[in-house]
RNA sequence: GCACAGGUGGGUGAGUGGUUAAAGCCAACAGACUGUAAAUCUGUCCCUCCUAGCGAGGUACGAAGGUUCGAAUCCUUCCCUGUGCA
């Protein structure tokens, strides 16, 4: 077994669960922090750990070009090479074939990419996509998808779409065929535990059930080098499929009995927040959420503001992924209980207030938002690390505000009960 | 005191007779950001007025005069700064 998924609590379309993967159970609907190039950027593992976060997500296509599939690999995978001994999900580069627009080619075979970084060039195909993923190590990993552009006309959309159908069934042949090989699979190739700690435990079990509360994970004694990583004998990657069909709902179910049809332990919803406006995109998640097996994960690629995710999770999505967060924070905006704060106005120079009166973060509870907005002024990395820290903070709160809820079985007042505080 | 080199908008620094209210960068101010080519990008950034525009006036390149149709740019004097020599 790879993964499994249980629902056991509903609040009108929403469901909690919990998704029980080889590296710790992830509680649903969960929000899932973009680390791209195996870092969630400027915030070290030990510390999300303590924030709460369950599932990260990492990027094929940077890690491949940097540091490269089998650098990662030697280093025990990406749950050694980075150190994070919970969840991971790689996404497989599809995304990359559409925001590096000007970089790529594609064709029925694959597409060939320009890497921004030196300009050389490289063709990712569904088997080869696949194969990256398997060599790095994610515990679910996702079907190499084209994201099809917004807007796109009916014929381009059906064109984009089925090319991902086709790609998701290459991608699932070569799953198969190869899933063996990855860097945690069985006994001999579980991490690099550290030398001369043989009792190195294994950290998240599905049995014990991971601590997400902030109780250390007892990784890495401290001073001990080596990727000591949790093993899970036995235990497999699981693939994604992922369902396209741009703005069309007709197309977004042909795409979804498709994909389905070829059979995944997981879909994603993918093509959505690509410049839609945000009415077109709750109503294909919710038109497209329909066809989705109900005992299956749906993880809702690419979203959202804090007021999205919610509602999108009252939709009856369990995962979702966003650089918004984290990016904005480094950007100096700031999701609050009180709506966005961009810490780098002026008037909040001589501001003793914390950023959020209503969140009980690190960064809440010991800085002014004064001093954040120094330190943003300033340039100063810090800026970047609390910021990042309070956005993630907020993010996995209000997460944890729609689990309860749902389990509360509170339906109708489901939204006010998440936004219990002034709304922003 | 003498000899060089300089004095440009909040800072720095281009510009050496005419599309120059004056490049670029920084600062400042505002905005954007949604499966991360993003510690990024965009806009504003002398004053006043309005019909808000590649609009109308005004002020501006140390100071004062001068040459010229026209000067930040050329000339004169003065003031100031740096360096060297006394």
């Amino acid at each position: 077994m790879s993964i499994r998924f249980h629902v056991d609590a509903r609040a009108g379309a929403a469901r909690a669960g919990r998704l029980l993967t080889p590296h710790g159970e992830v509680e649903t609907p969960v929000f899932m922090p973009v680390g791209t190039a195996a870092t969630v950027k400027s915030v070290p593992q030990d510390v999300l750990e303590e924030l709460g976060v369950q599932i990260l997500l990492g990027n094929t296509y940077h890690l491949y070009l940097r540091p490269g599939v089998e650098t990662v690999r030697n280093l025990g995978g990406l749950h050694g090479f980075m150190a994070w001994p919970r969840a991971i999900l790689t996404d497989s580069g599809g995304f990359q074939v559409f925001s590096l627009n000007e970089l790529r080619k594609v064709t029925e075979e694959g597409v060939t990419f320009r890497s921004h970084l030196d300009g050389s060039s490289h063709f990712f195909t569904p088997e080869s996509a696949t194969q990256a993923q398997i060599g790095l190590g994610a515990d679910i990993i996702m079907a190499f998808d084209e994201c099809t552009e917004y807007p796109a006309d009916r014929a381009r959309t059906k064109a984009s779409m089925e090319l991902t159908v086709r790609w998701a069934a290459r991608s699932k042949k070569y799953f198969e065929e190869h899933k063996h090989e990855m860097p945690w699979a069985g006994d001999a190739h579980v991490g690099t535990a550290a030398p001369g700690c043989p009792e190195e435990r294994s950290s998240p079990s599905v049995e014990g059930g991971a601590r997400l509360d902030g109780e250390k994970s007892g990784l890495r004694p401290e001073g001990q080098p080596g990727a000591a990583v949790p093993t899970w004998t036995g235990k497999t990657q699981s693939l994604f499929g992922i369902i396209q069909g741009g703005m069309d709902l007709e197309l977004r179910k042909e795409s979804a009995e498709r994909t389905i049809e070829i059979g995944f332990p997981g879909y994603a919803i993918g093509g959505l927040s690509v410049g839609e406006p945000r009415e077109r995109t709750r109503e294909v998640v919710q038109a497209t959420l329909e066809h989705l097996p109900a005992d299956k994960p749906r993880y809702l690629m690419g979203v959202g503001t804090p007021e999205e995710i919610v509602e999108y999770a009252s939709l009856g999505v369990d995962m979702m992924d966003c650089v918004l967060p984290t990016r904005a924070a480094r950007h100096g905006l700031l999701f609050t209980s009180e709506g966005k704060v961009s810490i780098k106005q002026a008037r909040y120079t001589r501001d003793e207030g914390p950023l959020d009166p209503n969140c009980g973060c690190r960064v809440c509870r010991r800085y002014s938002r004064g001093y954040l907005r120094h330190l943003y002024a300033s340039n100063e990395v810090l800026a970047q690390v609390l910021n990042t820290l309070h956005n993630l903070s907020f993010y996995l709160d209000t997460m944890r505000r729609v689990r309860h809820s749902i389990r509360l079985g509170e339906e109708s007042r489901f939204l006010s009960s998440v936004w219990s505080r002034p709304k922003p």
